[in-house]
DNA sequence: ACGCTTTCTTCCTAGTGTGAAAAAAATGAG
DNA sequence: CTCATTTTTTTCACACTAGGAAGAAAGCGT
């Protein structure tokens, strides 16, 4: 449990940046709320509040919505916490292209834009959002780049479709030409993240979210954060050795992914009832097994296989909530239910299977609240 | 990401509270240290240090030792943590008995005292602690219990042995009776917690331990905190999937701890060289594979199944550092650089696998750190 | 002995949160 | 309509804290 603090812990200015926090994270969960409420929220007194909320209002983070909830003596004058006040850009790299979004605290997308990704991903990435945001720069508080596969110290490792061969480096330039924290990580922990803020895990704070798509990445959300591991290699569930004791070696993709993923469905779908590679093979399979029993078969199978893996992560890390994305949360209820069944059927303790819910915007919704979090660091108590 | 800060986060008493917290804190981290060194680690002013200092001394936490360092200038004055100004107690509940051991910070031990496990595990408890700390009771900052197999909400898992049905309640009474902080937990999930503060996992923020035994059970250590997971069931690594296909219902044990476990491998053991069951299984292993080749083997056979066991959980989790506990720190260094190589082989991070090396002092020092960050509440920061 | 350097201490000041009191803003009874 | 009542918000003086500056202390080298 190393612990450094090598910085000041309780400096005059630091204390008061802390006071100052403390009523702005208290106004943003709460949507509407008075001065007493913001009191009773964080245990400061109604004079501290008072001269806080002055500032704070003077700087454009609340907004006075006149009198509310007409009872018996003076009316609370309502507050509101102005999400404009706190601008965040999204940054997603994706293969072929780059998304970016600059959307307020509430996840509410202000202006967006694709394009392909050019040859100088930094200067591609600053000159999206510094064009996005326009006058609002000052409002900018933080910015999170979403990559298919990095890891903590720099190295991309699942990532060979992406042209970049550093992506560290990217959070640091462009943090030092924007001038505000910018934060790099995994699509899918992103996606985890911004699952368990404001989609189907945020009512938790212990979750895993499994991704099916070319291949199978999970995120980790552990006691409220993303979870990466010592090297950022958490939820590298596509390489579990489950499918029996193939000896393979290391080579860049993992036996379970490579059995188990979009893929090697669509393939076995496209034997099963020949034509087009479909859209969303696990739906098509799904549609299949009603009518065809070896398609039944087969989703039996890709349920079995999948059940492997969460009672994997169940028994390592207990997440109690197990959510799919991407071509896993295409399955239909009922083949939800057997998956359920079959998990909850070996699991040491309760784990429920749920779809998750944002699709596309997990990403989004995720970066949100890395790049929030990471334009207000919690003070380095230890 | 749930944050509820229902208590106050900055009044006046709590940042001077903190404040001398992190003094104390970075007085017990170096071991010798002048003001001028606090100062520096905590970005306090030299004058604030000097005024908590002579208060901290005045209380006991910290010991002048006179002049250090002879170098140009006024020579520091050099102070010491007390250790004894801080005592934990660390009680452990194995099956039939129960161990009490009294220790100040830095580990050492100063009481303790075995006995059988009678009818009234609080009754007990409190007892023994009472008795062993004796005149030092108001420098006693927390207690740590340690039960096979408990899980946060209350339950008691895997641990039929042990006769207490209600594991819970053990902490609350308790702490209603002692008036100090009292945490209950897996031993596991301490013995983690020890070798990451004391022992081979000292210089890590993240690991993972395994600990063979009559079961099979892991503790996580991720981002300097041991996880419990959504229901304190994180590390039930013997319920992995790993035998092929067997479609066995829960049941209290699970498929891989059967076949992998300490009892497993004896009884195998004494197959191949019959005779009495014998101390240390896997050591006894270990000898026979050098002249037998069954044994050799066999040998083999357990270090896929562990090297397998090890690869799900690094998959999961990317703990970086994995240690072996219990029967599975017995292997030799032939068998472990074999456990090594397969587990590099086929692992998507880097992990090493090594030795514990508090063996039984590690639920006491993982007891300690327990205690004194049970102690030393961090004040609530959303 | 005399500077010199570094550490520790003392004193004063600026700045902070809080409690108490005052002001403000509505309701409802007479 | 007026006035007591209730609740929220604001103001103000106070107690307290951290930090800066200056001074005292304690050794070292010449």
């Amino acid at each position: 449990m190393s612990d450094k603090a090598p910085t000041s812990p309780v400096s005059r200015e630091r204390s008061r940046e802390i006071k100052r926090l403390s009523v702005i994270l208290a106004a943003r969960q709460a949507r509407r709320l008075s001065r007493v409420d913001l009191a009773e929220m964080t245990g400061l007194s109604a004079a501290t509040v008072t001269a806080l909320v002055r500032e704070l209002v003077a700087e454009g983070y609340l907004i006075e919505r006149g009198p509310g909830a007409p009872t018996t003596g003076r009316p609370r004058e309502m507050l509101e916490f102005n999400p404009r006040a706190e601008l965040v850009a999204a940054v997603s790299l994706e293969p072929p292209r780059i998304s970016c979004e600059i959307a307020d605290s509430e996840g509410a997308v202000i202006a967006h834009r694709v394009a392909r990704l050019g040859a100088n991903v930094v200067e591609t990435v600053c000159e999206f959002v510094l064009d996005l945001v326009g006058d609002n720069l000052p409002s900018l508080r933080g910015v999170a780049i979403a990559v298919p596969g990095v890891s903590t110290n720099g190295a991309v490792r699942l990532a060979p479709s992406v042209g970049l061969v550093e992506a560290w480096p990217i959070g640091e330039s462009v943090q030092r030409r924007l001038g505000v924290p910018v934060v790099v990580d995994n699509d899918v922990n992103l996606m985890a993240a911004g699952e368990c803020v404001a989609g189907a895990g945020a009512d938790v704070a212990n979750l895993l979210l499994i991704h099916v798509a070319e291949g199978i990445g999970a995120g980790l959300v552990l006691d409220g954060k993303v979870r990466r591991g010592a090297s950022g290699a958490a939820g590298e569930v596509g390489f579990l050795p489950l499918g029996g004791t193939t000896e393979r070696r290391y080579s860049g993709v993992g036996d379970f992914e490579a059995r188990w993923s979009v893929n090697a469905i669509a393939e076995r779908v496209v034997a099963l009832n020949p034509g087009r590679r479909p859209e969303s093979p696990v739906r098509e399979l799904s549609r299949l097994a009603a009518t065809s029993a070896p398609a039944r078969e087969y989703l039996d199978e890709v349920l079995g296989a999948w059940a492997g893996l969460i009672l994997s992560c169940a028994c390592v890390v207990d997440p109690g909530l197990v959510l799919l994305s991407g071509a896993a949360a295409e399955l239909d209820d009922a083949a939800l239910d057997q998956l359920q069944t079959l998990v909850s059927a070996r699991t040491p303790a309760p784990t429920e299977v749920r779809r998750a819910t944002l699709g596309d915007q997990a990403v989004l919704h995720g970066a949100i609240s890395y790049a929030l979090s990471a334009a207000v660091p919690r003070p380095s108590l230890p």
